[in-house]
DNA sequence: CATGAATGAGCCTTCATTCAT
DNA sequence: AATGAATGAAGGCTCATTCAT
């Protein structure tokens, strides 16, 4: 797992790096192929152009951020909690997924096609973590507003530059879960 | 207020647009120059280049964020609470100011000149917040915890696609506002 | 004597020193504004166009090299080897003609307009320098050898930039004038 | 010998071409391109940018102008005087050096790289000429002396545009040369 | 007259793309 | 497949020139 195989492949993990690192308008055919060490026109031997190596981006990025979270998640069983909690792990301290998925969620405003995609991911997120709230919980509403939050906090807290006096950001999310988390009376 | 007035002021404006449409990337002089209708040449009448003009307008957006919205709930007046809820519909309900907000929320990933002026800033907003929210609630980390749940749905609510069955975004959100500033028992 | 008194003498002035830090390139409307802290807008109320300001400085110094020079060793009398050396300082020990001179030397060789007001003012020149070394030296084709040694050297010298082991350049130039005014047996 | 093979060398060729007809300023990669039939994006296959082609250039002429000629005429042997005219030859009487030699003299006034290149070649020629020279003359004075009105007619005679009557140039500079070379008494 | 503002041409550089080998 | 070479479009910047005020 992770290991590449194919040149195509390749291209699609620089392209990767090089979206978390620099954003969608930095993903150029010429820099890539210098940092991996070949020349730009053998690119073409395996997408059609730009476009194409954008879309093979975003279809890895979607696998892995669904499905293959899925697939794992079954794998390790376990009742709907476990697996809230380690699809939380999986999506939002992985170094893997989550620096794309800020990438992606900031491409999103400006292209239409990427925020459909996101879309769909984000609703198979937000139903698991549905599930395993609705147990805590019994108010409709609040569960939609315990999960928002949630997930707010889980992409937001690595974007808000602000010090917390006297404690750590750590702490700091680690009480958010608890109050979050805490059956209603 | 808003009122455009000098030339140098139009082309801050048409980047701080672009900005929020295109990403940093796409500020590009001759395309602002197109949008504005005059000829790229006459930018650097105004700006030294166009990291000048990127300056310039993180200055405005500094400006705008932070000094323009403490004046205002100064002159409005009123307790600590109403000043914050005052703070949070001016930043984050404007038009003007979240979007620009979360074009460099991304940009600062990249940036750390871009960075440090948001640090600047979230640490203005997170102390308004601070102050109304440790009026209901005596446990200082839980009102860290509050804090940065209520900062994290201010920002991400809106770059989270997820729906959500039989409610709104809003009915959600208000819902979301509720248990963040409910008192601690 | 030299000081400027009209603003269109200080256009030429400027464009004069900067042709001689940059060459006839490095004249630019824009950059002389710039440094006679005025705007250029203003430089065509005095010049047609930037050729028209080329053709005023190659005037000035024309008539500084030539008439200006012959003036004043005439108000200053003397024979033919007094001129002679007299011209030789005010054109070769110059601070403000040999710089110009220099630079307008480079310009001809690119430009056959400046390359004829060159001709004429080194035939000027150059009889000046005959008429004091015929005085030393019978045969005419050797007169004129020494006087384009002289004259060579004048120039060269400046633009030579090899070292000397033991002398300085000053020491090899003197004794080069020896050389060339010594008369022969 | 002077063919040219590899693209390279055409940019670099194209550009000393144009650096003998309109000076440094005027080697421009438009021009050049155009000069070569090629369009500009190409020159940046072998180039890092404008300024490693004048390096390039500038090597070029500094190994053309001292090893290949020194390589060149201890091939053909001789004596000290043989090879120092030999040299003189392939340095002055040069169309493909002595023009070079001549803008680079220009350019060196303006920048200090450049001057420092040309202080290597004119040692390493005026070392040839002193060493000829000594032969003939034994105070080292008059050696250096004579060294300088040499190298400074070599140079500056073409740059001299005055006539003389009843001449050619030709002829004194025949002349000029006899007087140099006649050992001293 | 001088200034502020703008135009438009020219050039440097980057980069997606094509193509022969 | 991969490379070397080239094309052409885009965009940053400079600067001569024009013009209304």
């Amino acid at each position: 797992m992770g290991v590449i195989r194919t040149p195509r492949e390749k291209w699609i993990e620089q392209g990767l790096r090089t979206l978390v690192t620099d954003g969608p308008d930095g993903v150029r055919i010429e820099i890539l192929a210098r940092g991996l060490g070949v020349t730009k026109g053998g690119f073409y031997g395996y997408f059609a152009g730009r476009d194409a190596l954008l879309e093979a981006m975003l279809d890895t990025w979607e696998r892995e951020a669904t499905d293959q979270v899925l697939e794992q998640i079954d794998a390790e069983g376990g009742d709907a909690r476990a697996k809230a909690r380690r699809a939380g792990q999986l999506t939002f301290s992985s170094d893997r997924i989550l620096p794309i998925d800020l990438a992606i969620r900031d491409w999103a405003r400006r292209d239409t096609n990427v925020a459909e995609r996101l879309r769909r991911v984000d609703n198979k997120r937000m139903q698991l973590l549905r599930e395993v709230i609705s147990t805590l919980c019994p108010d409709p509403l609040e569960v939609e507003a315990r999960c928002l939050l949630a997930f707010s906090a889980a992409i937001a807290a690595h974007s808000i530059a602000a010090d917390h006096p006297a404690h750590t950001r750590d702490q700091v999310i680690t009480r958010a879960g608890d109050l979050l988390l805490t059956p209603s009376s």
